[in-house]
RNA sequence: CGCGGGGUAGAGCAGUCCGGUAGCUUGCCAGGCUCAUAACCUGAAGGUCGGAGGUUCAAAUCCUCCCCCCGCAACCA
């Protein structure tokens, strides 16, 4: 079995995670990379924040702190955000870190050596009055096609006819306000992507009904346009020096260093221990590692195109990414989730509304994998309360309950299986081979309907053989069928882990089993039979509790859901 | 004519590649059950598949044109 690097695409490190953020790349990866493990796979999950860029430098200035500790204070924020959502990386590194700079340097002497690397003069425009260069959307001013005073240096979104900033009427910068504006020339290193075109061409075609649609189709869309070479420098401070005689005042683009990030921060997880972990097992060792990568449809062209090229164009032979799971968006109310404007909701304020399983569940029965995708606080509520309340906590509590009853707080014996049971098995398999194959597909609806379907199969399982009454005339044979329940809920444990890490380490708990979890990959018969009789187990609390309709109409007023 | 994704019961989605009686969840209605968190199980009703045209014995599915929603457009990340 092939090694499962898995990566989430980096967040960037500016303000807060939001539940976009969370199901767009960080909580997919999460389960895959929970599932995999489970499956016996060696799995090495990677994250981190990305920290360089325009936004940090300014952020930083605006609560008055220097960049560095600006970008620590954030991570921290981000790692203890993450913790709360039980998210299992590996390690949980930072693109600024040492070991990034050196697999960059390395990256990039080894595109120069490729002669893959030019230097080019380009227009920037300057601002005299924030002292820095502005990227293009930092400028705004009136749009010359449709007089909207607020279009932006890159695109005027009233008319959405693209700009340059020099076409911008009275431009003035986002920052300042100034309209002190200048431009000027400024020298850059540009990679060369037309160079590596025809051979990206006919790797992405290998791609084709591989990975998801949206996937291939907009790595498609950028060959077909035709690739331009791509600045990988810029004007500013914070970054990694370019290492270049007559570069001394500008860094590595953000977007240079941030996926290369992935190498850098398994490297500083390697450097935790040198001894026993090496990074190239995973990044030079293409042939024995899968490479699955999570994240959000604006990331794809630089993970599909601009990523690949850059470590092609080394021919170091990286590993690549084989699998691309690439998500549409989260919208809230009708519209995206915002950092800046705040809108949406964030995972501080998600945590402490709800467990973690909860948002973790909704989110991944509910991803955006074909559409965009609307929270709404009703839909959450409805899947609470239905699909875990109602189905799966409900069949532990009413089993709990009656064996109690009617044996004790143990398990009973089991007497000879019958059709019913067997019916029951058959079913399970069928079930589980599904959800199994869905898991491997990374289509997580399909696996977390199947996944429902399996827990209805427990009450399905519970109405028909009707225990309660079976009780009073067949004592024995209602053990059969309580003991058979029992072991369901070890079994829904094991397949729920991967989503609901918490609940299912409850579950096990409920019935005295400790808390590893292992993927059923044989006949359902055998886990039905896992459970010995005779032990004691504890009978708890409900697992799930339900959102009553006031809390419901609270949250879209407290969240501003219903705003237009 | 910038590019991509989407439009399927009241709501949320699958099915479209490879044409063959349109499926799932929820909601609504009825029945069963009364162990359980007023929960559970079963059944029924509900759709001219965005619109128009074409190909075909047959179109949600293939072709052409049009309409609507969302996203992207390389210096925000």
């Amino acid at each position: 079995m092939k090694k499962q690097l898995i990566t989430s695409a980096l967040p960037y490190v500016n303000g807060l995670p939001h539940l976009g953020h969370l199901v767009g790349c960080l909580l997919p990866a999460d389960v895959y990379a929970r599932y995999q493990r489970q499956r016996g796979a060696e799995v090495l999950f990677v994250c981190g924040t990305d920290e360089h860029g325009t936004p940090s430098e300014v952020g930083a200035a605006k609560e008055g702190m220097d960049v560095e500790a600006y970008c620590k204070k954030y991570h921290d924020l981000h790692v203890a955000m993450y913790a709360g959502f039980n998210l299992s990386f590996d390690y949980f590194g930072r693109t600024s870190s040492d070991q990034n700079k050196e697999i960059t340097y390395r990256i990039f002497h080894g595109l120069e050596a490729n002669g893959l690397i030019e230097e080019k003069v380009t227009q920037q425009v300057y601002s005299p009055d924030d002292n820095r260069y502005l990227p293009d959307s930092y400028v705004m001013g009136t749009c010359p096609h449709c007089g909207y005073d607020k279009a932006k240096g890159d695109q005027c979104e009233n008319c959405t006819k693209v700009l340059d900033p020099t076409d911008l009427i009275n431009p003035r910068s986002v920052l300042s306000g100034s309209s002190n504006i200048e431009i000027r020339e400024t020298k850059h290193l540009f990679l060369n992507l037309p160079k590596l075109e025809k051979e990206l061409e006919q790797w992405i075609e290998t791609k084709k009904g591989v990975w998801p649609d949206i996937a291939y189709s907009i790595a498609k869309k950028w060959l077909k346009e035709g690739l331009r070479e791509r600045g990988i420098t810029r004007d500013l401070k914070w970054g990694f020096a370019v290492p270049r005689a007559g570069f001394e005042n500008k860094v590595f683009y953000v977007w240079f260093d941030a996926p290369i990030g992935y190498i850098g921060i398994t490297k500083q997880w390697a450097d935790e221990r040198p001894d026993e972990r090496r990074w190239e097992d995973w990044w030079m060792n293409a042939d024995a590692v899968r490479h699955t990568e999570f994240m959000g449809k604006d990331n794809i062209p630089y993970h599909t195109i601009t990523f690949p090229a850059t470590l092609r164009g080394t021919r170091e032979g990286w590993t690549e990414v084989s699998f691309l799971k690439g998500m549409n968006y989260l919208n809230f109310a009708g519209g995206k989730f915002s950092k800046s404007a705040h809108r949406g909701i964030f995972l501080d304020d998600a945590l402490a509304e709800f467990p973690a399983d909860y948002w973790r569940y909704w989110l991944m029965a509910n991803a955006p994998e074909s559409n965009d995708t609307n929270f709404t606080f009703d839909s959450f509520a409805m899947i609470v309360n239905k699909d875990l309340n109602d189905v799966l906590g409900n069949f532990i509590n009413r089993v709990i309950k009656m064996t109690v009853a009617n044996f004790g707080a143990e398990v009973p014996p089991t007497g000879p299986m019958t059709d019913a049971e067997r019916e029951l098995y058959q079913s399970l398999d069928t079930l589980i081979a599904d959800y199994t194959k869905y898991m491997d597909g990374l289509e997580f609806r399909k696996a977390m309907s199947v996944l429902r379907e399996i827990w209805v199969s427990g009450n399905n399982y519970i109405a028909r053989m009707e225990p309660w009454k079976v009780v009073k005339t067949d004592r024995a044979y209602a053990g059969t069928i309580l003991r058979t329940a029992l072991n369901l809920i070890r079994l829904f444990a094991q397949l729920s882990a991967p989503v609901m890490p918490e609940t299912a380490a409850r579950m096990l708990a409920i019935i005295g089993e400790p808390a590893t979890f292992v993927w059923p990959t044989e006949k359902a018969a055998v886990y039905l039979d896992g459970v010995p009789a005779g032990r004691s187990f504890t009978a708890a609390e409900p697992l799930f509790q339900k959102i009553p309709a006031e809390r419901i109409e609270a949250l879209k007023v407290q969240y501003k859901e219903t705003e237009a």
